[in-house]
DNA sequence: CAAACCGTATCAGTTGTATAACACAGTTCT
DNA sequence: AGAACTGTGTTATACAACTGATACGGTTTG
């Protein structure tokens, strides 16, 4: 079963793309795995306190794109081979570090200015 | 005057934030200055080709923030001593980047492995 | 079988963002 | 003084995101 223990809601960002993006980073890391139960949506909803409307928005899409596979009536599962795995991961991987990138170059950093700021601030967190 | 040349409109995030944000950046990486000439409403709706409510409502909320200052019927400029390029350029550097890192930390990057990535990504870009 | 769950669908209502069309008063400049 | 700008404010409209409530039929389990 996936979990959505350490899943808090963000401000301003669709909560449906939110969950998307939280399920396909469990993809990434590897916590979540091939054939895993999916929380329903009714489940899934009370637990984050949101319509179920929205949970199903943000199955239907992952549907869409072939990682949950749903049954009318049953649980969903995930379903995701090894190259899931790797064009999920290269997509967030890649994605959010040339946004963070652009946003640096436009401050007017140099390139290891920002990547000493990262440092810095990689340590302040908690774990890795 | 400042400069709205490089500026092109995102796709789904607020408008009125990204003209913010796009002032701060200049502010922070220092293309603007102090009691320098802000484009008037109209002037910038029609470059831009949006409402002009839209830019007076991002003109608003810098002046809230002290960043902008605007005298009924004339020109807007910037109002910005050393204090705030400093908060502005913190609250930049430090709030994209906390956001980069923790990203990559769930996606369960080690520190090096996110530094490399990135500092590959900075060479494929121009410029810097 | 029957209860309890499940996915799926529809409807109306609210909020935030953006558009559109104005109006009014203060300023700048010739 | 008068024209052309400026900032400011109002009202109505549209759309997407999200909520709230409800319903139907399929699956699972005791």
């Amino acid at each position: 079963m996936i979990s959505f223990e350490d899943f808090v809601l963000g401000d301003g960002y669709p909560i449906y793309l939110q969950i998307i993006r939280h399920i396909k980073q469990g993809i990434a890391a590897g916590a979540i795995g091939h054939q895993e139960e999916v929380p329903s949506r009714r489940a899934l909803s009370a637990l984050l306190g949101v319509n179920p409307n929205t949970i199903q928005k943000a199955y239907h899409m992952l549907e869409d794109e072939g990682i949950i596979v749903s049954r009318s009536g049953a649980k969903s599962y995930t379903s995701v081979d090894e190259d899931t795995v790797q064009h999920i991961r290269r997509e967030l991987q890649a994605g959010d570090t040339a946004v963070w990138v652009e946003a640096m170059k436009r401050l007017g950093l140099s390139r290891d200015q920002a990547l000493g700021l990262a440092a810095d601030l990689w340590e302040k967190g908690q774990e890795n």
